[in-house]
DNA sequence: CCAAGCGTGCTAATTCTTTAGCAGATTGCT
DNA sequence: AGCAATCTGCTAAAGAATTAGCACGCTTGG
């Protein structure tokens, strides 16, 4: 019988909300209730975002800690992990699996602002990156 | 009175499926009902996931041609500008709006499989872009 | 000390997603 | 010609996501 797999321990497939409020906890690391409320497109009410929230941390995919009379919130998985997936992703979809091609469209001028200093230090990574592969 | 923006010409909120469907056909381009549904996660109807299409044509951002007696579905936005929005958003969330940042992410030994041809060749990009912004 | 303010969990209604059945059209065989 | 295969659009029901109301508790300033 073939591995059949429902669902992932790892599930990562949230919902449009879900994915908004992740979104908001990444970027900012950490965020309170309102924090995230005010961020989130639309305007919904605070009731609403705790209820989000309230299910993300059922789901395991949020934590929060008791911070100032107020919880605050974080993703559970570490940013490393997220970011990891969501280039694999990224890669896979749009680049054909090809991390040089990702790399190439961030170099691409005019796409990104990378300062003449930006690109001396992605020189000496390259470099190092070289030594790493020998 | 200030700029209401409700929809953008390009809203993209898509729901879990839809999602799953764009990226379908970003990564292959262009795809067939039955293509799309080989893809899918679950094992969604080919009646479903018709009707997903043709939701999605609905609402602009798939179209289709008739080709061979049946229809074969493209994103109706260009891979380009919907690569563009998905490099900006994961800048965004998981570098600090920082390109070098990312970039980084990608040399990280280890993380992706950069061969020494591919970091020749990228070494050749930041020398080029390093001219541009001179 | 007690009312206002703010935070929490619980709950339920509405709305959107996702699912698939069904009927008609077209093609390709036999 | 007639049948099977495969496509399409339409339709509707089941399920999931999203929304917000409400009640109760803790702090705090008058």
């Amino acid at each position: 019988m073939p591995l059949r797999r429902k669902k992932e321990v790892t599930e990562a497939a949230f919902s449009r909300r879900e994915r908004e409020i992740m979104d908001i906890l990444y970027t900012l690391g950490s965020a309170s209730g309102q924090e995230v409320q005010a961020r989130l497109s639309g305007e919904p009410s605070y009731s609403t975002v705790r209820t989000l929230l309230r299910v993300l941390e059922t789901k395991g995919h949020v934590t929060h800690t008791a911070e100032d009379l107020r919880y605050v919130y974080r993703p559970a998985a570490p940013r490393d992990s997220a970011r990891r997936s969501a280039l694999n992703r990224l890669v896979h979809t749009f680049f054909e699996g090809s991390a040089k091609q990702a790399v190439a469209a961030f170099l691409d001028p005019g796409a990104y602002e990378l300062s003449r200093t930006d690109l001396e230090e992605l020189s000496e990574m390259i470099r190092k990156a070289k030594e790493e592969a020998r």
